[in-house]
DNA sequence: TGCACTTGAATAGCATGCTATGCAATGATA
DNA sequence: TATCATTGCATAGCATGCTATTCAAGTGCA
């Protein structure tokens, strides 16, 4: 039996998925946030004041992970935590200043990440290649 | 501005590559065997006592990345490090009994994983959905 | 030969993400 | 109302992967 790394679709996706993350890290660090914390400020910049449960349910990710990159943003001072008036387990997630100020630049340095990492493919291809995730991506959650 | 990350190819791949890595996990634990060193061992099984260096070079992680994980899999029993005989500073890499076991086992478990991920996608679409990260990994690491 | 440069590898320190666990507040129910 | 289950969240502990640093061993050259 044989195996090649270069044929496996998990391999290929975890290089990809890294090399993306590296090119956003460096475009992102200037503005003082990281990778883990950008798709939790991305709805943050929609919508803030909400409880971690509700910042959860738009995240594909798991409730410690949450908990603790939220740790870190509020280290960092990016997030304030503040007394829920009804729930006294929760508690309401609110951007500081330092947390909505990067916001056009992060949209930008991920648009020109994208940009970067597509660029060896048409804008055909590159629609072919959202799609094929998202379909995986869905069929995982449902079946 | 606005930006979605449903529309992001960055987001898409990091979120396909952990239900790629998530469903590997849960194949290869029972195996006795991590993802992280999985690619190791797909080398180690090709051809083992090598080097680091050696094994570096066809693996696309840092160096301390390699060391960190090599570590483990000692500490786990799955290699030893024995002298190199011409150069004090490198020791070459062997697998044990135990590090040679699980390879049909694991190449098995690679296999069914990719199947299941991709089981929404067409042959034709799954050689499509390759071909487009390779051309995206090989263009970063070309220009 | 002696000294500087390079190479191979280990380590420190960190972020991300996971599972498992703990715990207090809330809710439901007998 | 007292009890039990559920919910919301925090924490511990780990693997993965990164950058930066260190250090010993090898190499090259005056």
């Amino acid at each position: 039996m044989k195996f090649e790394k270069e044929n496996s679709a998990g391999y290929l996706v975890n290089h990809t998925a890294r090399l993306f993350a590296a090119g956003l890290q460096e475009r992102i660090t200037p503005l003082g946030i990281t990778i883990g914390q950008f798709p939790i400020l991305l709805e943050l910049w929609i919508k803030d004041g909400v409880t971690q449960r509700e910042l959860l349910e738009k995240l594909a990710l798991e409730q410690a992970t949450l908990a603790n990159t939220l740790n870190r943003m509020e280290r960092d001072g990016l997030i304030v935590r503040k007394k829920h008036p009804a729930d006294a387990r929760s508690q309401q997630i609110w951007l500081t200043e330092k947390g909505q100020a990067p916001r056009d630049s992060a949209y930008q340095a991920a648009s020109d990440q994208n940009e970067h990492s597509l660029a060896p493919l048409s804008d055909e291809e590159r629609e072919q290649f959202l799609g094929l995730m998202r379909r995986i991506i869905n069929a995982a959650h449902s079946g």
